[in-house]
DNA sequence: GTCAAATTTCACAAAACCTTCAAGTTTTGT
DNA sequence: ACAAAACTTGAAGGTTTTGTGAAATTTGAC
């Protein structure tokens, strides 16, 4: 139900470990969903698409490394970042895993707050605005942790939707998005909404950034979509 | 590196259990030290000289009860607060545990507001310096020493539940918190209530805040949650 | 310059969400 | 054991946000 939140898929066949996971994951903000094989696992990710996958090392069906691995070859899902967590201590392993691409390697048992920080730098890249940072693009300031933003040092009002719009475009200044893909990202997958409710909400998002004046930062891409600056 | 903060001893075989209070106990700004078995616990006791230490009752090798049992016989450790932790609710446990000797009780399963609230306050005899520091936003002063909530200088009548919710906001000002986050935090995990509860306390933390007039500092995020300011 | 396609704007009804209220229950204090 | 305080819950009512169609405007191609 909650929207938007930065989603961890988490595949460990062992039940207590995964509900300490998901719930300290789930406790910092983050959606979790669940595999309990690497097969499930995999098609999970394909369908899904999580921001991230903690993949355990040892999972039945599919290892945590046959999985990334396949991962890594796949054009739509190797900028997911991946981190294996591990019993294993050995630095053969450790190197094994960042050597089939994993960003990062675990080892168990390692302390939540230390599994929420390295979730947290490994999003850092792909969804910094997910992670509580504040994101700037010229004197637009987003503070996700506040749910705040400024223009020119002076709060804007935003409803929802403009400021989850907003988040994506600056997380990612200039690059262009599909009505469907922001209709993907920030609405979800299985809602059915008119493709041109979009521009309404890319219109309002307008009139919200310039409330107090200056220029208006949203590109239009005819044909294509829309882009901050 | 870390600087004089007070070291918290958790005695504790669940693993998952562990994780979770050595979690929110570093988050609060304590030194956490783990043991997993009572004799384990007893022997860090006396080499590390913990500044409090949290007992479960069932423990391996040593139960929570013959560790709390031996503190309290030696002479330089005798003065080392002992919380009892333990899912026993009845009566006579309860009893039990601070007949021999322990300072406090909690049962399980416990809210994370209370668990630190009982730490600090067993602290509070024997290093009164390090908690129950007074937080400040604006014009409201929360003294966590004494459970008290001032605001423009005059003492605010608050329930229990009003206070913990500010005490968390005030933690962490413009930090937004959803209602599943307040809910984890303050009434504890394992605990099944309504999420719409949430809203009403906040509405008459609202109303507590402001019972002598002057602005309303809480904020609702539209879809997300909470904050203040 | 004209035309068709694409985008923007507008107004409004519906939906989602939040606040308030009041009643009933549990907990706490004496 | 009783009274008071605090908590939970559902429902009603109010507010904000959202989705949609249609009209107006812009854009780019010819």
């Amino acid at each position: 139900m909650e929207k938007n939140l930065p989603v961890v898929l988490i595949a460990e066949d062992d039940q207590s470990h995964m509900e300490l996971l998901s719930y300290n994951l789930e406790n910092s903000g983050f959606k979790v969903i669940k595999a309990s094989n690497g097969r499930d696992a995999l098609d999970m990710t394909k369908e899904l698409k999580p921001d991230i996958v903690l993949l355990d090392w040892m999972l039945p069906k599919l290892s945590g490394i046959e999985v990334c691995t396949y991962l890594r070859a796949s054009q739509s899902l190797q900028d997911i970042p991946v981190i294996i967590v591990s019993a294993r201590e050995d630095e053969e392993d450790r190197v094994h895993g960042l050597e089939i691409g994993a960003d990062d390697y675990i080892v168990k048992p390692f302390s939540v707050s230390e599994l929420i920080a390295r979730v947290k730098a490994n999003l850092r890249r792909t969804r910094p605005s997910s992670v509580g940072q504040k994101l700037v693009y010229k004197d637009i300031i987003l503070d996700s942790e506040q749910f705040k933003v400024y223009r020119d040092g002076r709060l804007l009002k935003l409803g929802p939707t403009e400021f989850n719009l907003l988040a994506t475009f600056i997380e990612k200044p200039g690059r262009v998005w599909s009505r469907d893909q922001l209709l993907n990202r920030i609405w979800g997958r299985d809602i059915y909404v008119e493709i041109r409710t979009v521009d309404v909400h890319i219109g309002r998002l307008r009139k919200a950034l310039c409330q107090y004046g200056g220029e208006d930062y949203l590109r239009t891409v005819r044909g294509t979509g829309y882009a901050l600056g």
